[in-house]
DNA sequence: TCAACAGTTTAGAATAATTATAATATATAA
DNA sequence: TTATATATTATAATTATTCTAAACTGTTGA
């Protein structure tokens, strides 16, 4: 994947202006094998966790927005009072597990290609993408 | 449809006690022909206008989440800083437009039943909704 | 190399949605 | 009718997000 990418190269190129905060983010969001779902709060307490060193809440918005917009990151639709986000930018499904609130991407191979038959007049389809929420099995037995 | 239904008896039957302000909280909501997508913004603003008459921001929140709960309301997963509800609480799919914030509800015969081939174990299958984001055609072309 | 400038970061204030609180009011059952 | 549980209300508190304005830094070109 994107492991050990040269972050700074990455943002210039896509003009990004790479600064240290930035580059930071990058490391932390990018460098790991697998997706990363998070709201801005996680990906602030990762930074701290991981570098103990602190970002301003409002350069993290910045950046993640900054990213979001050239396509490195993509917002996810889900009911929340929070913006989550994913690392994986292909156009893909989520399951959410609504007994501990996670996210779980789906396979391609888990849901059948979705099969829109009448779009609205004169609009482009920028995208389609499912959500199926889950919970345990036991609940909602009333 | 719901239309002139006796709401204080249907209330009734659901274990809501049938107060004021909920019988005609229900009376903006049901007593109309198409579905009706609104935040709770929306809704107090209605209620003024179709009523002259205020009630409180936190009764309203509290109705509504009360008739949610009860199933006369459905929350829709749409990223937003604000929740979004429908009058429409079979399963259904949206089309969500960017240019103008607007939700559509999809026809049934407008998307294929999407076919979840595959579950998280353990989990039970609540909802699979579908969002189709749609916008201007000739916007997004860079 | 360095000055200048545009773009960034930052802390903290402002805003907006939502939830909590606690006093008052009301619906309902006995 | 009265007691009691529940609902409503105004207001305060909380939380996510955006704004602001000052300080800072990366980059460009002299």
């Amino acid at each position: 994947m994107l492991k050990n990418m040269n972050f700074i190269e990455k943002l210039r190129e896509t003009g990004l202006r790479p600064t240290k905060q930035r580059v930071k983010i990058c490391e932390i969001l990018f460098n790991r094998e697998k997706t990363f779902h998070f709201t801005i709060n996680d990906l602030a307490k990762k930074i701290f966790e991981e570098l103990n060193e602190k970002i301003s809440l409002a350069t993290v918005y910045n950046t993640v927005h900054a990213l979001q917009k050239k396509g490195y990151l993509k917002e996810i639709s889900i009911n929340s009072n929070k913006s989550y986000f994913d690392t994986n930018t292909s156009v893909h499904h989520h399951f959410y597990d609504e007994d501990t609130h996670q996210l779980i991407d789906c396979d391609e191979n888990e849901i059948e290609t979705v099969n829109i038959k009448k779009n609205i007049t004169g609009k482009k389809i920028n995208s389609v993408e499912v959500l199926v929420r889950v919970a345990s099995d036991n609940q909602n037995q009333n």
